[in-house]
DNA sequence: TAAAAAACCATGAGATCCCATGATTGCCCG
DNA sequence: CGGGCAATCATGGGATCTCATGGTTTTTTA
């Protein structure tokens, strides 16, 4: 398995640890692991999004596009690593979230890693039930968009 | 035989394990096992869809189509990926079933298989005898639309 | 030197592994 | 043809290990 898959929910201590997943981190290691993750706020949601190298390499292969020395490849730049933190991994698969990271997503307390594919998400266990709820919904139309290709009903 | 096929009803013991019917688990290894079957909730029935990497590889092919890094495309991703969970299966073939997933299908006690091919559901007998029931009424309605001989029973 | 950050250690609950049992089935040999 | 014999499988229980979590100590740095 070298994929983020599913949804965990984890506590933050006093001084702001969280644990990553233990399946989590399975995948971090296998992705050639590089001494944290990069984790940065999701344009679209109020969440985190995180990951490792190939996370970083994606981001990398999205300027790769542009011209350098252009401005939109510097606006781009500024957007994609801008706000990108690396966060260190303890000994026991812990990492600690910044205060302006914890801000953007609304976080104290409980932490929800949601698994998507290459990458996962930090959300605030709350703010993360909405979105999951909407997002259910969505798959159900796309579902009907494909023509029950997946009829399971 | 590669695909899941017809029905099996076994027990569940009190720490939540149950055996994976032996057809299934030689379809699975067929099938590239990679460290567990993968399972959510099924979208429209109070039962869980599960199955290998052919599954996971659909999963992955309902999203190839979304550029990265679009909120369409995370969004489905919460969905396909954030319910899925992984599950170890022990050196008996057994599997654990956590109890978010046992809430959604309502089981407790026992759990039925039910082969569709390229996957397998999980059921509530009781439940799964109820669908079936329906089921074999709206084939006998289809028999009689298409005027074909009806010669079941 | 005080405060923050990182490394280290401890613990309990839950998950995983391993072995035992019993029932069923298919097979071999008398 | 019939009687076991061996193999397969579901199930149960105990031992072990992992992991999340909390706390303490050491190191860094401001």
């Amino acid at each position: 398995m070298d994929r983020f898959v599913s949804t965990f929910i984890n506590k933050i201590d006093a001084k702001g640890r969280v644990s990553i997943p233990a399946p989590f981190r399975a995948v971090l290691e296998r992705d050639g692991y590089a001494g944290g993750i990069y984790c940065y706020p999701s344009l679209g949601a109020p969440a985190l999004d995180a990951g490792g190298e190939r996370l970083a390499k994606k981001i990398d292969g999205l300027l790769a596009g542009l011209p350098d020395y252009s401005d939109e490849r510097d606006e781009l730049s500024v957007a994609l690593y801008g706000d990108v933190q690396v966060l260190g991994i303890d000994g026991d698969g812990r990492i600690v979230l910044p205060e302006s990271l914890r801000a953007h997503a609304g976080i104290s307390g409980q932490v929800a890693f949601v698994g998507l594919g290459d990458k996962f998400q930090i959300w605030s266990p709350d703010a993360f039930e909405e979105r999951r709820r909407r997002a259910r919904e969505k798959v159900r139309d796309h579902k009907k968009l494909l023509g029950a290709a997946d009829r399971d009903e």
